[in-house]
DNA sequence: ACAATAAAGTTAAACGTTTTTATTGTGCGG
DNA sequence: CCGCACAATAAAAACGTTTAACTTTATTGT
């Protein structure tokens, strides 16, 4: 018995195929009493919708194509590793809906770039995320000029307004500086994301921002710019520790770079709470079992995540962009006292 | 000017979209010359062939479902972070075939059953990825029954034969245990996933092998089973750590497991390498950055990941499931000489 | 030279929908 | 009681492709 279609319902009913794709989509052109009728018919064929035939006749693909930015095979590095949240909670945001996630995994910005172009005058995916974000993001540009749906995880600087989730970098930062700041430290590294993200850019501004109200003055050695690996972190504590004037506190960007700064304070004897402290934000739930525990700023990843699935999904029916911003907060837990010992 | 169709390039050539499609699928029922003709035409006119139309002729859908099994929401837990560098893999390995990964992320096993019930009955892709296998796996009966392509990402042990990839657990655990038992230590603990997952048991029964080639006892209260998150180390470690006969070393299970065992060492006072020692497998290429650096078995994941990609290709095209069967061997990386210190 | 065969195309149908256009029946005002 | 508007349904076309069945032309064997 082969699956039953739209004709099926239609045999089963005596109506015509074009009356029960109405009824089936409630259309108002169709009898209250009919429709029943032909509702009850489907379930009584077990009728399931055939995407294919909606596909081809609407233009239409019900995917949403996840852009994901990993590094290549031969970077065996610990990096990228919240995608799996991210998409995990894009997915769960589309269960109820007919969208299915698409993953398209690039290795490099420029790769991200010709996909885009690609689903985009293809028309292969009805929408599109994407991470990552540039300052000024050509990306962007050219969803925005085929007036593509798609929502950004990270802001932009340069772009017109769009849809977007993100962090709260600039409020985090300026906190995290300001209080250690107030406990005493003078001397504050930022390890920060690749410099061409815009998240970089919002925090170095928030940090430089930040030193100037505690009257603290900026010095461009003590912040970093790369690949947030646990090689990156540990790279710059070995570097900037055996400064003369080495920094008592530092920022790491995420988890992975945190536990590579905490590797090269081990390689440098360099105590946590006595010589310097880490802190650190993007906080996956890892570092409440560094040892010692560090201060961290956390974000549950599933809220921005099945955010951005909600918000595609109201793109996608039209929405204005504008209305689809949302900068999370996230909350400080404070693991250490990260009190700047005099010595 | 609407996007070209194989109607477009008929009549550019002035021949029938019949002896086109033929043309761009390589038929021998075309001449070369004519296939030149299109193919030229094709390339001229921009063609792309419309998925669509495909889909809805042949009922192919050119998706392979990966399945995820991921936490909920609120399971904030460090878990299922190698997820991203998996689907990155397959992702890779799809890239020049005309495929792409669809993403059907689920919380629970029943869930993952329910969703590759519907996706084989309903065809909602032409092969199924699926990992987390059960000893017993009904999901990969399910798919047996229908004859519908897979590939699982772990073995099973009470299923008839089918693709997989999957770690050699059995040599890994059995090469484990005896370096450890080598270096003079006799009583070792396992950190093992949950109980129902078939590379538990594959584990487990190394584990006692082993032991038992080594003249060592096996003591239930040395072996754990549960969720591979920091908690569920820890958690072990304070407990078995207070044991009239503590473990003078644990064989963690993941990476994420090691770091909550280390910061139960933290919490116990105890030091790694005095003490007792860890070794981990499934390494990330995160061990490395721990203090101190640990012992383990390093897979690079994107081996398997794109062989699972590969493999799902080949079984799509009808391959013997027989022919695609792979136990990878991690290899030691030794950071630590993790002789027992006699106390 | 002629039927049989092969090669290379063409015609037409089909996949399952949605949607535009056409048809039917009904109630209503005049 | 006639024509008219309107509601409800039906008919038909269309989306882009593949493929079975058919036609034409050239080639072969006798």
């Amino acid at each position: 018995m082969p699956r039953p279609t739209i004709k099926t319902i239609a045999q089963e009913t005596g109506l015509s195929i074009a009356t029960v794709s109405k009824a089936l989509n409630d259309s108002p052109q169709v009898r209250p009493e009919t429709r029943a009728l032909v509702v009850a018919a489907a379930a009584r064929v077990g009728y399931q919708l055939n995407m294919h035939g909606v596909q081809l006749r609407t233009g239409k693909t019900y995917q949403v194509a996840a852009i994901m930015t990993a590094p290549g095979p031969k970077q065996n590095e610990w990096e990228g590793v919240e995608y799996a949240q991210l998409l995990s909670g894009i997915s769960w945001a589309l269960e109820d809906s007919p969208y299915r996630v698409a993953l398209y995994a690039v290795r490099t910005f420029e790769e991200s770039l010709t996909t885009i172009r690609q689903i985009v005058s293809l028309k292969k995916a009805d929408g599109i995320i994407v991470s990552g974000t540039h300052a000024d993001d050509p990306r962007v540009r050219i969803m925005q000029e085929a007036d593509f749906p798609f929502v950004t995880y990270g802001t932009t600087i340069h772009n017109a307004p769009h849809a977007y989730v993100d962090a709260d970098n600039e409020q985090m930062i300026r906190h995290a500086v300001a209080r250690l700041a107030e406990r005493g430290h003078r001397r504050i590294a930022l390890i920060n994301p690749m410099a061409e993200l815009s998240y970089s850019l919002t925090r170095l501004q928030a940090y430089r921002g930040a030193l100037d109200v505690a009257g603290l003055s900026f010095d461009p050695a003590l912040v970093a710019h790369g690949h947030l690996t646990p090689a990156f972190g540990r790279e710059n504590v070995l570097v900037m520790s055996t400064r003369p004037d080495a920094p008592t506190a530092y920022i790491c960007a995420n988890e992975a770079s945190a536990l590579g700064a905490f590797s090269g304070f081990h390689a440098r004897g360099l105590v946590h709470g006595r010589d310097a402290v880490i802190n650190a934000t993007d906080d996956l739930n890892v570092s409440q079992y560094f040892a010692p525990p560090i201060t961290t700023y956390f974000l549950p990843i599933h809220e921005p995540s099945e955010m951005l699935g909600r918000y595609i999904l109201r793109r996608m029916e039209g929405e204005a962009p504008q209305a689809l911003q949302t900068l999370i907060m996230p909350k400080l837990i404070e693991r250490s006292d990260d009190r700047l010992m005099s010595g």
